[in-house]
DNA sequence: CGAATTTGACCTGCGC
DNA sequence: GCGCAGGTCAAATTCG
């Protein structure tokens, strides 16, 4: 957990959106990960820039506002409550794989992947009634870099209170969240973006992890 | 002792 | 219909 302490990580965003809206205008192809590592998705439609980080930026936590979706089409499965319909996916340069984004994390699987050389490893949160999850692997194309993807969105605030996440809306588009498009962003995430030094001294001194 | 991780097996979806 | 690959489960193991 206590990985990213400490560490700067460039991230890349690689991708972002609604699941269960794959065929809005923007036009996403349900990209995984591996779509990535195989470069076909940087530069084709999104590259929000690479931009240093204490820690990489998860969705913010939010209340579940998407109702039904089709959830089984990317793999979540629809009897979990909590799970939602919207995925990040970003880049970040870390010499760690498991990177803290201040809420927690309980790995249930592990499986090499053809993709990549590289295993990917399968994280949910910890959380009761959270059914959010995410994939880390290292970027086949170079190693310095992991590649994690979120799936769903956080129903809870972060464990310790997280108001050291540093994400922003602007830093995350309000398309990466179709739920931000229904309810403002909560106050914590108002810190997510905030300087580097600012979001790494708030999270050093107010996480456990 | 409880919680977290590991890891092999199993299940499901997709392409051929 | 079959085989492959990805994703998940669950028992065993490890760690704090």
């Amino acid at each position: 957990m206590a990985a990213s302490l400490g560490l700067c990580h460039e991230t890349s965003y690689a991708y972002s959106y609604p699941a269960s809206n794959t065929s809005s205008s923007l036009c996403f192809p349900p990209l995984m990960a591996d779509h990535i590592i195989d470069g076909c998705s940087f530069g084709d439609f999104l590259e929000l820039g690479h931009s240093v980080y204490s820690l990489p930026p998860p969705p913010p936590p939010q209340p579940v506002v998407v109702a039904g979706g089709s959830n089984d089409q990317y793999g979540v499965p629809s009897s979990s409550a909590a799970a939602t319909t919207s995925r990040i996916g970003f880049r970040t340069r870390s010499e760690v794989e498991v990177l803290d984004d201040g809420f927690k994390w309980r790995k249930y699987g592990k499986k090499a992947v053809k993709s990549s050389p590289n295993p990917r490893n399968y994280y949910r949160c910890s959380a009761a009634g959270c059914g959010v999850k995410k994939r880390v692997e290292r970027d086949g194309d170079d190693p310095r870099y992991v590649v994690t993807t979120y799936d769903g969105v956080h129903n809870h605030a972060t464990p310790g209170g997280a108001g050291h996440l540093p994400y922003t809306p602007s830093a995350a588009p309000a398309w990466s969240v179709p739920a931000a498009a229904a309810s403002p962003p909560p106050a914590h995430a108002q810190a997510w973006g905030a300087p580097l030094h600012a979001a790494a001294a708030a999270h050093s001194s107010e996480s456990s992890f």
